[in-house]
RNA sequence: GGCGCCGUAGCCAAGCGGUAAGGCAGAGGACUGCAAAUCCUCGAUCCCCAGUUCGAAUCUGGGCGGCGCCUCCA
């Protein structure tokens, strides 16, 4: 079975399909740099993420491309009650956004274009948009996209245009449009906008680019006409991306997009996410309560992308135990003794398996539940399997360490786990120190010394596990601060 | 009102016509100085009702319940 993805166009599920193999080209809609994402923000993207690393993993060459919203009335705003420039406003957020996106492990993308470099380019696209008669300029210096000129209008979402117009309820900022129906491609500049620096020069007057025309824009710039794939939160579909379609297509006369994907909201303790709710979950904020982000991006990634998910502090935590058990069974494997005259301990076969497995829950829409449940499937059998082993033949060792870092190369799970969780050479000293010092305690059944030094480690997520042996120790958790010798 | 989604064990979550994956939690057991890790054992009339079918969690119809978008919110 190849890759299937659902198409929000078709409203099925359709073979993946790129215009150009083995290239492909994705655009993903990013964050508005006006506040630190969200954790819903971050669904989305760890989606983007997911797609990407498995479009690679299955030999494809992407390029992927999120853009940053810097430019919009949310921007503007903020920008305009710090009394501070936008570019000054947006590039805290900019950044912080940036760094989230490496603590969770989100693969760098190709590009991230700021709409604020591109001005230059929307206004040439605004004006093929007028030139072809599908848009329109009004009275104030404002550029309105015209929907009744535009006849595929409405395919993505499928809201009736006539419908449209009756419900419509109408936008506070409405300046004079034709048709309650059409959006801003332009719109002419506001005091507030000049205070912010968010105002150009166009043949139309001083302005600034409407939001729908950023992304494509960005997007044609960046990767040509025709996307394979173009993402986005499912409060995207109308009427950003509706409105993206109507203007690309309005200028090239081709295909804007051949899959559509939408990633459905997170819900936060069974309850939408909002500020008013109080329920608005930040990164760093969960860094800070100290879960680490290796669990965080288990949960996001437990059910499929279209799939609802219920991100709770209970499931953060059930996540952070699902990757440490598989963080154990990884050193395990990487501890177990091997022979070459070793019986064969059925690995190889069960590697072989999960391997099978799990591309088909990622092929079947990037269904992740499936996928991960493979994974378990080959660790929940893997300890079975060496516990009636003793040592095994090496090449069944390899076989389940091949397996389980192919598999990382997408999820990333270890990944991620591995760099939140890295000691110093001083902290690794001091540690070995006190392990040493407690078996020598318990060689002499000083068990009180010996439980006051594991007790200790606990305290800073580092825990004991004796064997025959020898003890071996972990870090549990996110590191924090240093192991001091007391 | 328009468009759409969902209801599977205590919690999360697969399943897409052939008698229920996986994770977390819980109980008992093995192992251990005690733990930890690991293994073994134990748990679901799949929201309700009526149909279709040899057979339905899976299809159809009707209820009930929850949710999303239609507001420049991923």
């Amino acid at each position: 079975m190849a890759l299937e993805l659902y198409n929000t166009l078709s409203r099925s599920l359709e073979p993946f399909r790129p215009l150009d193999p083995p290239r492909v080209r994705v655009y993903g809609c990013g964050p508005t740099v006006y506040d630190y994402p969200h954790i819903g923000n971050y669904r989305s993207f760890l989606v983007y993420d997911l797609l990407h690393r498995y479009l690679e993993w299955s030999g494809f060459q992407v390029q992927l491309v999120v853009n940053l919203t810097d430019v919009d009335d949310r921007t503007i705003e903020a920008a305009a009650r710090s009394g501070v420039s936008l570019r000054e406003y947006t590039h805290p957020f900019t950044e912080a956004f940036l760094a989230d996106t490496r603590t969770l492990g989100i693969l760098p993308a190709d590009a991230y274009p700021v709409a604020t470099e591109y001005v230059d380019k929307m206004v040439e696209f605004v004006a093929q948009l007028l030139g072809k008669g599908l848009a329109y300029t009004t009275e104030d210096g404002s550029v309105y996209f015209s929907i009744a000129a535009f006849p595929g209008y409405g395919k993505l979402s499928r809201v009736d245009p006539e419908a449209l117009r009756a419900g419509a309820r109408v936008a506070v900022d409405n300046y004079g449009k034709d048709d309650v129906r059409d959006f801003a491609l332009w719109k002419s500049a506001k005091p507030a906008d000049e205070a912010a620096g968010a105002a150009w020069d166009s043949p139309w007057g001083r302005g600034r680019p409407g939001w729908h025309l950023e992304c494509s824009v960005m997007s044609i710039t960046e990767l040509g006409e025709t996307l394979d794939v173009h993402m986005g939160g499912e409060d995207l579909v109308f009427p950003h991306h509706e409105d993206e379609i109507a203007q690309s297509e309005g200028v090239t006369g081709k295909p804007f997009v051949r899959h559509w994907l939408h990633v459905k909201h997170l819900l936060v303790e069974g309850r939408k996410m909002s500020k008013s709710l109080g329920n608005f979950i930040v990164v760093r904020d969960l860094l800070e309560a100290g879960h680490e982000p290796a669990a965080i991006r288990h949960l996001l990634l437990s059910a499929q992308y279209r799939s609802e998910l219920n991100f709770t502090m209970e499931g953060l935590e059930a996540s952070g135990r699902a990757v440490q058990r598989l963080l154990d069974f990884e050193a395990r494997i990487e501890e177990v003794p091997v022979a070459t005259d070793a019986p064969t301990a059925g690995l190889a076969e069960l590697a072989t398996t999960a391997l099978e497995a799990f591309r088909d829950g990622m092929d079947d829409d990037l269904n992740t539940a499936d996928a991960l449940a493979a994974l378990f499937v080959l660790v929940g059998q893997g300890n079975a399997a060496l516990d009636r082993a003793g040592p095994v033949p090496p090449a069944e060792r390899e076989a389940i360490q091949k397996v389980l870092a192919s598999i990382d190369r997408v999820l990333g799970l270890v990944e991620v786990a591995g760099a939140s969780r890295t000691l110093d050479p001083g902290t690794i000293t001091r540690v070995d120190q006190m392990v040493e010092e407690r078996r020598a305690a318990r060689s002499v059944r000083d068990f009180a010394r010996a439980d006051a030094i594991r007790r200790e480690l606990l305290e800073r997520g580092i825990v004991l596990e004796d064997s025959a042996n020898g003890t071996r120790w972990k870090v549990v958790g996110r590191v924090e601060g240093t192991v001091s010798h007391g």
